[in-house]
DNA sequence: TTGAAAGCGCTAACAT
DNA sequence: ATGTTAGCGCTTTCAA
């Protein structure tokens, strides 16, 4: 059986306000009652029913957090940043995986609307921000990673500059004198997809090299995706000389490919995509990645709904943008042969 | 502003009851009556708030999942397969990370206590297990996975046979003809870590093989750990020809630490662990290792919630123990040479 | 210093 | 078919 105040001040004799008073450490109790009180408390097992406060308090100090897939190490981490800054103040994680899909997600936002969520953190794969609006509405803070919504409004936002760090990445693959570049998009709906998209061909344009159509192709971020264009990419007679993928797990499934198709990694292809990070050190070829600081991003997430939840004004937004990295692997080739 | 059932009720000059009844989709309620309800709970935007919800019907919805380690792509599987089954009913997933220390799970327990969870799964990493009792008073319902508490009493649990699944694993390895085998293994105050090790000395005695103290070390089941020990234990002049590691960060530093010491796998030392598994399929060696269904594992977790939660008896506990895979990868050496 | 009481938003038993 | 009301456990204002 739960205790809870009234069975602890019927217990002792005493009204809940006083009880209350103790558990909250507040003043205006005699030392004695204090002292007994919380000796009821102790003896009682007595665990403050954090429902009930939330109810009082219209808030439930529970963060929610919407991800398209907590297996992938980049979200996994990411979550891992975001519980570490705000457990320290009794918050709870709410996890939620929208497996990249906007029905589901859109059915989790409405859920952690429901459970009174104080603030959220998602990385958006829906083209639909009218929830968002009704957050806003609501005086939930919420915070983009990741994937930026398509929203007109000022909006809080912890991500890198995807145009620049595609730019880069392809930069990186043509300074090693490529000519024939073939790509693997993320979808286009989502700002990580079309911002990659947009870096690359940039980077193509202003070197004066082609964009074949048949060596670019767009699909969703996951590894069956990547092996299956991929497959189909690199079955024709004649093969691109190097690839840029758009996410980590897409590029895993374009290697297996590759490797099916009896092409090897860099010698006959070379490979680039963004946040394959392997904490292992294990995967062969170590691949060059333009990385997103995962954790971080993460924490900077939970500092800034703390500041949110400590300030009145809720319309001051923060756009962080952090510096991604390019990590040299083995994958690119430039390790091995100077072209 | 947030729309409640009173605000919808005098905006239509009807009682609070009413408008409740439409929004469970009750009886009792005239056609027009729930037609102009329905379309004011639109027009306003209402939501229920499931914190109200929870205080009167004593139970909020929400699972606890309490694990050491999100970014373990272990953990991260078993917490998809709770999530997956439990998000069907309208639960939410709280989820904690204990960083494998058995403080900071404690005040999760704690906290999750007070957040009135409905239900928890648990990889524990104490050895306290007084507060499960707690839980049990409360009628909250918890089912163990991977490592299993030191209760006298019944519990739930979903995991796999370690003790057996060691054995096996270390059978493997003797029948490839390894002599001097030395062994990592996790901390004994976790169940899997006594039962792998107890697995391990029973296959070795069986088949007459020494464990070595200079070969046999135990530590946290971190990569840092592992690598560390492996440092030590082969910088020596002479090596043992195999090496059991108790799970897969820790295999993962060993074997790193293997590759320092100028050491091939499975050449110079043959490999293997626990729930190594490679969603990328890029790592290399690809591990032999022994496999626990980890998705499969959280999806049972979540049924064994789902039928506690609708029987009256919570005292019939189920103890699922499902088999582990031996998946035979490259470190072991026995796809090649057969000694 | 302590207690009584209202009220957070909801559901449900009971009354009409 | 609809409304009134009590109460879930808590905090807090106000009164004593």
């Amino acid at each position: 059986m739960r205790t809870n105040l009234k069975r602890v001040a019927e217990h002792l004799g005493i009204s809940v306000s006083t009880v209350s008073r103790v558990v909250n450490g507040k003043d205006r109790v005699s030392p004695e009652t204090r002292a007994a009180v919380l000796a009821a408390l102790e003896s009682l097992n007595y665990q403050p029913n954090e429902i009930a406060r939330s109810l009082k308090a219209q808030t439930s100090k529970a963060i929610g957090i919407i991800v398209p897939d907590i297996t992938n190490t980049f979200f996994a981490s990411v979550i891992k940043g975001v519980e570490s800054t705000t457990r320290k103040n009794n918050y709870s994680a709410v996890i939620c995986n929208s497996d990249g899909d906007a029905k589901r997600e859109e059915e989790y936002l409405k859920l952690l609307l429901k459970k009174q969520i104080t603030a959220l953190v998602i990385a958006t794969v829906s083209e639909d921000v009218s929830i968002f609006k009704t957050y806003k509405d609501f005086g939930i803070p919420v915070v983009f990673i990741d994937n930026l919504p398509k929203m007109k409004t000022k909006f809080d936002f912890v991500t890198i500059d995807n145009v620049e760090a595609s730019y880069r990445l392809t930069k990186h693959i043509i300074s090693l004198g490529h000519k024939s570049i073939a790509a693997i998009s993320g979808p286009v709906s989502e700002s990580t997809g079309s911002e990659r998209l947009q870096g690359f061909k940039k980077a193509m344009q202003e070197s004066g090299l082609e964009i074949k159509p048949e060596y670019f192709r767009q699909g969703s971020f996951q590894l069956e995706t990547g092996y299956g264009i991929a497959k189909k990419m690199f079955q024709q007679q004649e093969s691109p000389t190097a690839l840029f993928v758009a996410n980590n797990m897409q590029a895993y499934g374009a290697l297996h490919a590759l490797r099916e198709c009896g092409l090897r990694v860099p010698e006959d292809v070379a490979l680039v995509c963004f946040d394959a990070v392997d904490k292992t050190g294990l995967m062969v070829p170590e691949m060059t990645t333009m990385v997103q600081p995962a954790e971080k991003i993460g924490e900077l997430a939970g500092e800034i709904i703390s500041r949110k939840l400590s300030k009145t004004d809720l319309q001051i937004y923060e756009n962080i943008i952090l510096e991604a990295e390019l990590k040299i692997g083995d994958s690119c080739g430039c390790k091995t042969n100077q072209r």
